[in-house]
DNA sequence: TCCCTATTGCAAATGACTTGCATAAGCATA
DNA sequence: TATGCTTATGCAAGTCATTTGCAATAGGGA
């Protein structure tokens, strides 16, 4: 998808070193719409690089704000290129399908929620996941 | 608080065997109002136990619907007592102070998230966090 | 092109959690 | 209350994602 060029000023842009390793992720990043986990960053960055080059490129990436980290599997963190509006996601308990839920009725609130605390300056963000069954994992389960 | 007569009661309308380790870690978690993680939970237990017993402590507890697993922070799991009202947290980035809202506006999403996806059977939960800085953190913060 | 500094690879360390197996409780039953 | 089957626990070892230390390498401004 993105010419690596437009990776690179990206990077740039963001006040990063365009790195060989930075813009081949950056590029598989962009080039998918589902979050990537580490190993399927290496994988996608079609270079050979070290997994822990893709954490520490991540985290940069991440500083930056030109990729989201995203904590639905319990077990391992993934993330998607961050040039997208603010979202949130469907998760299939079942095999991890995903999908991106654009409709956010949280904004809102979070100015009331901090209005209600006593403890807390301030509001920045949230996170907001729904976990259901996707219609593939639901038939199996009706199947067996 | 809860005496131990009560959370023995309690796991076993749940379906599981009252054992002394499941008691001591039923009653430390409905003791505070916060979530414990694993070793604070072994600590407030008071009472001697393997930090793996507490991890198959708190799956089955899970699992029977009497403990609730929270994800906030990204390196190790906490729980909490589940016997409350649906709600969220408000998680401090700086120190992880935490506190609950118990404002849901939510719920009456997971239906119209459904309807919106073509790939999922069903909606059955959700998980939302809210992220800020305390006015500890806050004032820390202004000092530095 | 040169130099300084940020980044990478490699190897080793962490740290949260799991698993296998033998022993010690629960608790239903007699 | 004693018995016996079944599940839970302790201990030791293993797994796996992520982090860290350090020397070698490669951005990119001058
Ligand atoms: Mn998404
Ligand atoms: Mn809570
Ligand atoms: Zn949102
Ligand atoms: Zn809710």
């Amino acid at each position: 998808m993105a010419p690596a060029r437009d990776s690179s000023s990206l990077l740039r842009e963001a006040g990063l070193r365009a790195t060989a390793a930075r813009v081949a992720l950056l590029n598989a990043l962009c080039a998918t719409h589902k979050p990537l986990k580490a190993a399927e960053l290496r994988r996608s960055a079609g270079r050979g690089m070290d997994l822990v080059t893709v954490y520490r490129a991540m985290d940069a990436l991440e500083k930056a704000g030109l990729a989201k980290r995203i904590g639905v599997d319990r077990t391992s963190a993934s993330w998607e290129f961050a040039h997208r509006a603010h979202h949130h996601h469907l998760v299939c308990r079942g095999c991890g399908e995903l999908e991106d839920v654009g409709e956010c009725a949280v904004e809102g609130l979070e100015k009331r929620v901090l209005g209600k605390s006593k403890r807390f300056a301030s509001v920045s963000d949230h996170s907001l996941e729904f976990f259901g069954t996707c219609r593939d994992c639901a038939s199996a389960a009706r199947a067996a």
